[in-house]
DNA sequence: ACAGGAACTTGATCTCGATCAATGCGGGAC
DNA sequence: GTCCCGCATTGATCGAGATCAAGTTCCTGT
């Protein structure tokens, strides 16, 4: 059986990163209670657009987002999934580099970007925690290359569906494991997906039913999908066969 | 004419980054001086291997670098070009998650781990400048992503030239403008180019061909590329003509 | 329940880049 | 000089994924 290593998102830091939050300071935390504000957007809205100036940075609290760039011709690639306990904006950037849009209704807890940085100045283990958080993503952009530059459209399905199993674990409201199996909630269309992998919406579609097909995964209503052996889903991406946990 | 915007790295501090080590103390200096050791590899010397600790973190003086990950089976993705000025570790990251690997002969300036952590942790804007280069990385890295994911063989190498023309113009040593053109010395075989691309050998080799056949650039003995018109290779790569800067 | 539309699947064909296979070139050792 | 050997180019063919074109399923609103 899969071993799941669930690290749960603090809920009393806004700014919420896996379990480092255990280490924050009551002030800082209530300096940043007073600053927080709660805003919803619906499918599709537009938390950010490229070169366009923030005037808040925000955490996902709910929902999901991706970070995208569109060329002039309409090809689009998607370059980050935001999911719950994500940080969007980085002290010192003022705008952000690529679109960022809902995929379905998302709540932000947002904080006057002035005001936020000076607190991240102020206080240098949060800044070490956005550090953190940067060099994360930092790898995952990189490790994402290597999937786009050099795997099969068969491989780049199966290396997703790991990742996004693997984050969800992390999080609330992620994969259900048990009998023997993991469930996971599909947060985007084909075509998003499509736009993620660096594939037509097609080649997706045909990829997901031969995975099915092979039985390494079933799909279900609502955007679900089983996994029944993660394992095998593992080597599917190109990953040696340890058995690994979902971390 | 081609605009150049070149912004020289600092030689004093031992982070160059771009014109920013104006900034530095010289108290900070004196301790950077101090912590500091030169040493010098080879060509294809590793610098770092993936999942090894590192207990140095370093900044280029002299060579280029690449980051890369080997699967299994020997397919190849070159993730990142590390030139004079880049810096490799990171505050938190005791290994590197990619091989580093020396192009050409390589010096590297040198700080001790710990201590460099040490310095980075009472050294607010160090650490801060340190965020500033990741960040720049990250947005790198997720360029460079929608070049893997949705361009053709022809627009990525196009979109390789121009990102090495401006990285190379903001250092020394860079392209020569002149002519009403730039050269450029390549520092990366066809091997090495296609692995940073996504392509093969071949089809890099082919596109290097059509390029230049199209007037775009001319190949010269020592992997030299004289770039005649820059705003036409970028547009090229896909970028609207608007013959912007080399930045 | 039903209608409409968006999301998804499947099929037929085409094309760009991969693969297989020579051939060309250029610089260093002697 | 000329013999190498690694790097680069070019050609012929193949195949994974794109493209074009129907269908089918699923969700939503009434």
């Amino acid at each position: 059986m899969v071993r799941l290593s669930p690290v749960k998102a603090c809920n009393d830091c806004p700014i919420r990163y896996r379990a480092v939050c255990a280490e924050c300071d009551p002030d800082e935390l209530a300096v940043l209670e007073q600053m927080k504000t709660y805003q919803t957007f619906e499918t599709g809205a537009h938390l950010a657009a490229a070169g366009e100036d923030l005037d808040h940075f925000s955490s996902i609290v709910t929902g999901c987002a991706t970070m995208s760039r569109t060329l002039e011709d309409g090809r689009r690639q998607t370059v980050g999934l935001l999911l719950p306990s994500d940080f969007i904006g980085r002290p010192g950037r003022g705008q952000s580099a690529f679109d960022v849009q809902a995929l379905g209704p998302v709540t932000l807890c947002r904080f006057e970007r002035h005001s936020f940085e000076r607190l991240v100045r102020e206080t240098p283990h949060i800044a070490s925690r956005l550090m953190t958080m940067s060099l994360d993503e930092l790898d995952a952009a990189r490790d994402w290359a290597v999937v786009l530059g050099r795997m099969t459209a068969r491989e780049k399905l199966a290396a997703f569906l790991v990742s996004l199993t693997r984050r969800f674990a992390q999080g609330a409201g992620g994969p259900r494991p048990g009998g023997g199996g993991v469930t996971l909630q599909l947060p985007l269309t084909r075509e998003e997906l499509a736009d993620h992998l660096g594939l037509t919406i097609e080649t997706t579609s045909r990829q997901m039913t031969a995975l099915r097909k092979d039985g390494l995964i079933d799909l279900r209503p609502a955007r679900e999908v089983f996994i029944p052996d993660f394992g095998a889903l593992c080597a599917e991406a190109g990953e040696d066969g340890d058995g690994g946990p979902i971390v």
